[in-house]
DNA sequence: CGGTATACTAACGAAAATGTGCGTACTTCC
DNA sequence: GGAAGTACGCACATTTTCGTTAGTATACCG
C-alpha cells in the first residue's frame, strides 16, 4: 500500500502524528506509556508522587531494574519528574508532571474498563 | 506497604482486577491491548474490519508474523472475529466484536493525544 | 506461462526485555 | 552489635520477542 498522499502532505512534518505509519515518532512515546512497566508505574504515579522503594511495592511483581529504566524511559519524555536530596540514605521521589497527568488521564479509564470487565473478558474464555 | 485489607478483600476473588496486582488476571489482557503491535491493530481496526494483508498494510511495519501472532492474542480475548472463507486463495476478514469497540474506545483517545501532542513531547528532548 | 496476490505456519537465529545478585554509605530500629 | 532499609548501577544469565525465509494451493492478469 502506497501511503495516501493527503495524509502523507499532512503529516510529513510530524505537526501531528500518524502512529499507524512506520517512522511516526509517536511510536516510542507509545511503547514507553504502554510498556509492561509504564502503565503500571503511570497508574500508581497518578495518585501521588513516590519514592522508589515505595513504588516497586505498588507495582507488584516489578523489579529494581525495570522499575529504574521505565522510570527513566518516562521521565526522558517528560511525564514524570525525579526529584532526588542527596541525602544518605538516598531520598527520591518521583512525580508526574502536567503533560504527565494528561496522558494518566487517558491511561486510567483503559485500565480501569479492564478491571471492571475482565469478569466479562475471561468468562468466554473459560466456556 | 502492605496491602490494604479492604481493597484485599474487594479484589481478592477478582470481582473486579487490581492490575498493580502481580497476579491480577487483567495483567495479560492489558498486555495484549497495548503490546507494539496491538494497540495499533485495534486502531486500524477501530475504522472499519480490515482483511489480513489490508490489515498489514494499515500497521507500518508490521511483519506477518507478528500481525497474525497479535490477532490471535486479540481473538482470544474476545476483541477481535476473526471470519475466514474456506476458499483458495484464502480471504478472512478481521473485525472488532462489540468487546473491541469498548476497548478501543479507551485506546483511541490515548494514541490521538500522543499523536496530537507529540510536537510539544519532543520539543523539550530536543533542547 | 510467469509473476503476483492470498493467509497463514514452522523453523531458525538475532535482538531486546527482564530477572538476579552484588556493591554502596550511611541511618535507624531491635 | 547486627539487621534492615534506601536508590540505584553493573555484570551476567535467561527468557521472550521479533523478523526472515521457505512453503502451500489456487486464481487472476498480461
Amino acid at each position: 500500500m502506497t501511503p495516501d498522499p493527503l495524509a502523507q502532505s499532512l503529516h510529513t512534518r510530524w505537526q501531528r502524528g500518524n502512529v499507524l505509519a512506520a517512522d511516526c515518532p509517536s511510536r516510542p512515546v507509545l511503547q514507553h506509556l504502554t510498556s509492561r512497566w509504564g502503565v503500571l508505574a503511570m497508574v500508581a504515579l497518578a495518585t501521588r508522587p513516590h519514592r522508589f522503594a515505595e513504588l516497586r511495592r505498588a507495582v507488584g511483581g516489578v523489579s529494581d531494574r525495570m522499575l529504574s529504566q521505565t522510570l527513566k524511559d518516562l521521565e526522558s519524555d517528560g511525564f514524570v519528574r525525579r526529584t532526588a536530596q542527596d541525602v544518605v540514605p538516598p531520598h527520591v521521589d518521583y512525580a508526574l508532571t502536567p503533560l504527565g497527568h494528561e496522558a494518566a488521564a487517558r491511561l486510567i479509564p483503559l485500565v480501569a474498563w479492564i478491571e471492571d470487565n475482565i469478569g466479562a473478558i475471561l468468562a468466554p474464555q473459560a466456556a
